[in-house]
DNA sequence: ACGTTCAAGTGTTACGTATAACGCCTCCTT
DNA sequence: AAGGAGGCGTTATACGTAACACTTGAACGT
């Protein structure tokens, strides 16, 4: 532990240079135009250099009393797309002096407790993803500035919001089908209260009834492998006439959905298509290679860290629907004659 | 923009209480036994939840001189694996009081840079993980406590380290496909100049040559579903008689040479075997599901922070390796005959 | 009666930084 | 020659907290 000799400070610096702490801070600060030499710039600056020195964040803090630092509040993180929302609004975050501290809430998707005692920084804003409403009271109760991610405009009791265009993917999907020729669904949903996915549902169910002839059903399971077998499996062997499309709330289900037909003999997609939203590596590796709705999530991210950047600099944060893109792969055929 | 009121501070608390400031921070820092009365303890924390005090974390760091938190170097977090070393690592942090920031190395596993601007907390030490020595002297030049994870315990200059037990899991691998009767094998390398693949290297090799009669190509791809899909069909179409098994680095190199298999017509496991190494969420999607070796990625990370809350102790860390465990599924088969 | 001990606090300081307010010297203008 | 205007810095202060050193009053033993 060779950690004996503390950090050098402004102002031992100032002393290594010959000046007051006061002209480092000003130099290194980039606030010397007129008050310093350049020559005692430049002695200044080869001390700190030379001494290694490195400002104390928490002395800074204190003093300016912002921290350039946000929270990013994700269901979990496990899993490519939050991963990538990170990495957006990370990269951002940087390019304008900001870090980001990650509060995946511990019980998945849906309310997160204390989003503060977990992240021992002191923050400027918040990004939130998908979460209850009691966990946005606790954060608004700070009084912090806050970005609500996929969650209900109407709902977010004036925080910013950012939104993918989930409903619009939907929409396509579900022409898509429609126009192969498919008439009976099976709509495979994530059992998780998250507005993100009532959307999905809405949205579904408005575009079949247009359509004369159509039917839905519904299955609803976790988003696990598993549950999703065991929930595709149910419904496609019910009773009736099977439905010969799967759409399903997220590439994984549409995993377990494959699986499931497998073990039933179907195949994919003579016999049933099925549909993804995600568009994740693993939308390729399956085979066939999954239709999907490709999500952008690192540019989630980074409009998330844009909108509470605006937010913080008290300007009016854009408020538009980032675009996604179906992804037609092999997994969706017109339906056996 | 409501946050014209400042935070209250413990004098704020304080006046309220009646009390002086110093008998806030006995209080709420749980210092009161023998030194406030159990009576004026409680109008503190009374006063303190009326008003929604939160202490400032910058003037606690500035005043004790630590933070509290830790920052974790990882190659890329758009990836099952790390995140879930993340979510293992702040688990054991959160215990202990601490929190922990992300530092995604931008190049992708391989040489990081500036670890400290990036993110704008103070650290009191460093995960780091797969690293190249350039970025690990940077670190060390600021002489932080460090935790290296699947890093070479030779060329870590001291600091800690903490490994998956992978030689053994290659060994389990290569023991597997032996025992099936398989001799002529393909490993599929990540093209990534790091120990954690230099290890599966030596150890397949080393495997091999004890068994006469075996043969070994080695084909090399980035970690992406298209190169190594490219690098697999390369490799298996090559002159020469085909190899009977494919030794993947990791799911997602195994998934790649899935695809490459299928496209020479060749079935799995008939005709050829395919095993990964990580046990990614992919693994249990592929079909047929992927022979591969799991490791606890959150446990690695907590074994990560454990390490490195020992050398915050000065004691120190446990030096044992984290076991792995093959999982046998439907990738692997007895070679035709 | 007097020293000692103990509970129950209070006063003060320092952590390292950024900046407002001030001082001094030189040079230019009128 | 007097006054002002920069140029070049310095001094002083505050941010909110934790901890050390101290005070006060009462109880207690001898």
């Amino acid at each position: 532990m060779a950690r004996g000799s503390t950090r050098p400070t402004s102002r031992d610096v100032a002393e290594a240079a010959g000046v007051s702490q006061a002209a480092v801070s000003l130099v290194l600060g980039d606030k010397w135009r007129g008050r310093v030499s350049a020559a005692t710039a430049e002695r200044v600056r080869d001390a700190a250099q030379e001494l290694g020195y490195r400002p104390n964040l928490a002395a800074r803090n204190l003093r300016l009393g912002r921290t350039r630092t946000v929270l990013l509040v994700v269901p979990a993180l496990t899993t490519e797309f939050f991963a990538g929302v990170y990495t957006g609004a990370a990269r951002v975050a940087a390019q304008h002096g900001f870090g980001v501290v990650l509060y995946p809430s511990p019980e998945g998707i849906g309310p997160a407790r204390d989003p503060f005692g977990s992240a021992q920084a002191a923050l400027d804003g918040v990004i939130a993803s998908s979460m209850a409403a009691d966990a946005l009271t606790a954060i608004r109760g700070d009084q912090l500035p806050l970005v609500m991610l996929d969650s209900d405009p109407a709902g977010s009791q004036g925080a910013a919001t950012v939104n993918l265009d989930i409903a619009d993917g939907v929409r396509q999907i579900t022409a898509h089908l429609l126009e192969l020729g498919h008439r009976r669904f099976l709509h495979l949903a994530a059992d998780i209260p998250s507005w993100t996915f009532e959307v999905r549902a809405r949205e579904i169910a408005s575009c079949l009834c247009e359509i004369p002839g159509t039917s839905l059903r519904v299955a609803r399971a976790p988003i696990s492998f598993e549950d999703a077998l065991a929930a595709a499996q149910t419904a496609l062997t019910a009773p009736g006439p099977r439905p010969t499309a799967v759409i399903c709330d997220d590439d994984k289900l549409a995993a377990g959905a494959y699986k499931a037909a497998r073990r039933l003999g179907l195949r994919i997609p003579e016999d049933i298509s099925i549909t993804g939203l995600d568009d994740l590596a693993l939308a390729r590796a399956l085979d066939p290679e999954l239709t999907t709705v490709r999500l952008d999530a690192e540019r989630f991210g980074e409009q998330g860290m844009k909108a509470l950047l605006a937010v913080l600099d008290g300007r009016t944060p854009p408020q538009e629907d980032i675009p996604v893109e179906l992804v037609v792969r092999g997994s969706t055929a017109p339906p056996a004659p």
